[in-house]
Parts: C-alpha cells; structure tokens; sequence
DNA sequence: CCAAAAGTGTTAATAGTACACCCATGA
DNA sequence: TCATGGGTGTACTATTAACACTTTTGG
C-alpha cells in the first residue's frame, strides 16, 4: 500500500463560446453578469467547475444553467492561465467551444443567480468583454476557421434543411472572405455527404432554392481517413 | 470600487510530452519518479504549477529540473480534469508537447529529487505509464500527426544539417505510413523552405547523401496564410 | 564487384481556379 | 416586367499518385 497522502483542492472554471448563424451573421452567445467582479459587465457564459463532475459536465451543467441550452456537443479548445487574468486570484478556465442550430433557440432562459440575461450577439461587433473573454473569444474563432476546412462541423450551425446558399454564407461568414458560387457547390456536392430534397423554399419572390439535408452516415464513412475537407 | 471579495487558490499541474527522433525512431522523454502516489514508475515529466508562474512557464521550469533541458518551445495542446485521474483528488492537467533536437542532448541531468532519473523511450513500444499518461501521450501523438501535414514542425526534431531520406524518415514515423520517395522529395523541394548545403555525408559506404538546411526566414513568409504543408 | 542508400522524370488522374449568363419566382 | 437570388459549364492550371532504374561510395 502507498502511504497516506494528502489531499489537495483545486479551483478552476470553464468558459463556453457558443456559436450559431442566422440571417447569414455569425453570433456568439453572451450573458450580462449578475454578480462582481465585473458585475454588469458582458461576458462569455461560464463558470467553476464542481469538485466531482467531469470538466466537460461541468461545461454542460453551466451552459445550460447560465441560458437554458441543452444537449449540445462541445469540444475543448484551449486553457487560459496567465497569473493576473481573474481579480479574486490565480484561476485557470478550461475554454469549450460549441455550434448551434440557432433558429428556435432565440429565447434564452438562464436560471443561474449569476446571470442577468444571455443572448446572441454578431462576432463581427464584439464589445469589450469580462476578464480575458475577448482573447479566449478571438481563440475559438481561430480554432474554427481551421477546423472546418477539414471537418464539417458547419453543419452544426445550420438548420436540418438549409440550401446551399446558406452553407456558402456560413462559409464565408467564418472564413471572413467570399468564395466562388461555382465552384463551392462542385466541391460540397462532389464529396457525396449532402443529400439533395424534394422540397424548396416557400414564398421567396425569386426562384426557390432547393434545400440540402447533411448526411452524416455517408460523411462518417468518408472522413475517417481525416481528409482534408475545404482549401484555405 | 467593487466590493473586496474572497481569494481562492488553485492546484493544478502540467505534463510534458517531449519528442525526440534518433535513428530513425521516434522517442519521446520519460521519467522513473521517485515519490508517491506511482513511486518509481515511468511518467511523464510533469508537476504541479506554481502561483505567480504563467503554465508556460511552469511548463519550462518544471522541464529543466526535471530533465535538465532548456530554451524548449512547448505548446499546449490539451487539458485532462477526470475527477479521478489522480489518486490525492482532484487535479486538472494542462499537457504541453516539444519537439527538440535529440543529438548531443542524450545525456539527461534531472536536478529534482521527485525524479530518480529521466531518458528516452521508442514511442512505439511505451509501456504502462503512470496516472493517465499513456491517454496523454496518445492525443499528443494525434496532435502532432494532423500538425505535421500543414506546418513544418517536423525540422524542430532534426539536427540543423539533415539529408532528404532523414527527413522522410521522420514523416514516416510520425505518420506511421510509408512515403513514396521520389513525391516526398519533389513536394519537399518545392515549397522552396530547405536550403540545400554544399556539405555532404562523410564516411558512409554508400553514395554520400547531399545535407539541408531548413530555411525559417521562406517558410515564415510562404506560410503566413497558414497553406496546407502535407496532404494526408 | 558487391551492397546499400542516393538520386532522378514522366505520365495520368484528380482537384482547384477563374469566369458570366440564363432561370424561376413574387410583387 | 423587374428585381432578386438560384442555378449551371468549360478551359486552364496545379497537384497528386504511381512507378523503376542509374549513380556513388566504401569495403
């Protein structure tokens, strides 16, 4: 048997950039602080983690306490621990990102005293943020433009249907640049992972765009190899 | 001014996965630890942060003494918080990886009394390691193979000098593939970032291989757009 | 002269890029 | 009939993949 040791306790929180896509702007999700430091201030939803959940529990418990989001797929991205980056002392935050079907989950509902509000906010007109949220925000976006020129994770962001104008303004949303019509189409419909529907779009007074759904069968079929998926 | 507001304090500790290429094998650094929990098994250099260090600089502390090595570029790359991935309670772990240059740092000069000594080991053959560090080695692993194909960290584990089939050696490691020579060393050239020398291989009973250099200043301005370096 | 690794080119297939007009729809 | 976005093809270039023999060197 191994002596007795002693036991320590750590101190640590998880921060959550939630991103989802609507009327072709990319948005994040924020919270109005309730509580200081910072109090009123806006922030990235997050928080300390418990001393028996996992780190990703925890990033789930959190989010959907602080906005009333659930089930959502989120993955670890980076960890933030300079000395000076929370007023109270050394704290590290474990940063998740996410993405979101963001149409029908507009009306957020925090239960957390700690929060004011949450809502969606563009990326592209960032206020001043709580803490370092601003540096962890710029982090995932980072994170992301590379990812999904080698996975789709776009999809996430868009609704079951979507045509294929909606998936190049993602796109070109994320990457921050325009992409040819053309030739984007060829791509995604080369790759075999979208699956064309019978149905189009209703009511627009242009000619309707037919809608795509994502097939994500044939898609785990093609990428286990981890191919590349778009070029930069 | 906002109300005072209680301190809190953190533990938590970081892990070093160190690769290191020798004869065509790829290594990376262990330790034989000299305390418990996990006396005398092999670990990954790796320890607790202290307070008013940043992880990075924690990371290369706790590296030097661990190992005697020094001036080392480490990136983070993940951070492992299972509730019970250690056996005094809860820890979270920020893992680092380097990759360095093995010639001439073979002998290893661990200063810390944790650590009874510290050498490399073949990663294809890596025995039981401590706590959840075989788990960490392998996403390092992960890490560094999607890595390799879009930016040239691979010079970082060979000598300043190296021939084309070193290089490609290397790749094959990593990789865990084999390469056909003749693309790799069109693709490789290509790129315009390998300077090649006037100095050869001496002493080898077959013919001399020609020595490269890799040339940062080409490859920090060809690689700005952060192009894809290697397809898979 | 043998063993061992260095070094070298071509071809075919695939993927990427650039580019402009007609189509369908509702108002 | 007009405004709006949907939808389409071709030619060129670049990249990838497959593939085998000659050269140099020391022993």
């Amino acid at each position: 048997m191994e002596p007795e040791l002693p036991k320590f306790e750590s101190v640590f929180s998880i921060d959550c950039v939630i991103f989802g896509f609507e009327d072709g702007v990319l948005k994040i999700l924020l919270i109005e602080r309730n509580d200081p430091p910072f109090k009123d201030w806006w922030a990235l939803p997050g928080y300390f983690v418990d001393r028996d959940e996992s780190i990703e529990e925890a990033a789930k418990r959190i989010l959907y306490t602080f906005t009333g989001l659930r089930d959502i797929f989120l993955e670890q991205f980076y960890t933030f621990g300079d000395v000076d980056r929370h007023p109270q002392g050394r704290l590290i935050t474990v940063a998740y990102y996410a993405m979101i079907q963001l149409n029908g989950k507009k009306d957020l509902k925090p239960t957390s005293p700690f929060v004011k509000k949450a809502f969606w906010h563009p990326v592209s007109d960032l206020p001043k943020l709580a803490f370092d949220h601003t540096q962890i925000f710029e982090k995932s976006l980072q994170k992301i433009k590379r990812k999904i020129t080698y996975r789709p994770i776009a999809f996430e962001l868009l609704p079951e249907k979507f045509t294929l104008t909606q998936l190049q303004n993602l796109y070109e949303a994320i990457l921050n640049k325009k992409l040819d019509k053309r030739n984007f189409r060829k791509k995604m419909l080369n790759y075999g992972i979208l699956k064309e529907l019978d149905e189009k779009q209703q009511g627009v007074s242009y000619r309707a765009a037919t809608y795509y759904k994502f097939d994500r069968r044939k898609y785990n079929k093609l990428f286990q190899k981890e191919l590349s998926f778009i070029k930069e």
